[in-house]
DNA sequence: AAAAACAAGTTGATATGTTAACTATTGTTA
DNA sequence: TAACAATAGTTAACATATCAACTTGTTTTT
């Protein structure tokens, strides 16, 4: 449809932010799910291991926060990492409700190899982009996270 | 964790270029959840509403590809559609395999009450980021799909 | 201190996402 | 043209997301 002969009220598919961002996501998540697959690790889980690897440990309240994971959604994503040996948990002294997360060494070595796998990927990506636009692009995607 | 003392395999949260799009989506969809739920339209179904606005019919395999809806969840979806008289379909005659969807008179009206609403958001987000950055953001988007 | 409000996490019900397998149709090739 | 491959869409099985309700523990109010 072009531009000129759409209704006035409707804004193009085109300038609709949600759907640019979710496109750019998936078009570079694209790159990056064979590496996390031939791991046997979800997209979710990942979030979950390396937000793991910032801290020491960390309350699972701020792993959701970080991951954008609701709680229910943690707390069953979880259970399988915990079984899988990647993460382990402990219940907090202070706040007996709080569940404190941490990494394991095997969870670690996980996170590093994919890591390292998706350095390349990254690395072809910002030359396709250009380090000056990439910094750009972040500059402008933590505006958005802030301002609005 | 400081810069300095990851891991120089680690690449940053903060760099991670899917987590900053998905944040940045978030953010923006936060706007709008509301807006949606208020006229029981779920984020997908909505995405499919507005991409069928954008011609008289569509494949459903365009509508899949548009809308970055697999096509078992563009079936299902597209049920609860039809259901509601928001959508039809028909078979096309040249080839008999395909659907070619359309919007009706009342999913159209509802795609362009929302799109009323959701403007004074896009608005109001505009005005916070600055159309200038907005462009910019729009082009760099656009690059990423185009280039990676 | 008791009551109320709030917060962290889990569970259950239901919807949606994902992968693989399948049907039907169309396109290609031997 | 018969055989094979590719495409459109659906279905089934299972994983994850979402929303509400609930339990337990903490904080605030009165």
């Amino acid at each position: 449809m072009s531009d000129t002969n759409r209704q006035a009220t409707f804004r193009g598919y085109g300038r609709s932010l949600p759907m640019a961002l979710l496109r750019a996501r998936d078009t570079v998540m694209n790159r990056f799910r064979p590496i996390l697959r031939s791991h046997d690790v979800t997209e979710q889980q990942f979030r979950i291991l390396r937000a793991l690897t910032t801290a020491k440990e960390l309350r699972a309240v701020d792993v959701s926060k970080m991951t954008l994971l609701s709680p229910p959604s943690l707390s069953r994503t979880i259970k399988g990492l915990e079984g899988r040996k990647l993460i382990t948990r402990r219940i907090e002294k202070e706040d007996q409700r709080a569940f404190m997360l941490s990494i394991t060494k095997k969870g670690a070595a996980l996170v590093a190899l994919i890591g390292q796998q998706s350095e390349a990927e990254y690395l072809d990506i910002e030359g396709r982009i250009g380090s000056k636009k990439m910094d750009q692009l972040h500059r402008l995607l933590s505006e958005v996270e802030e301002k609005i």
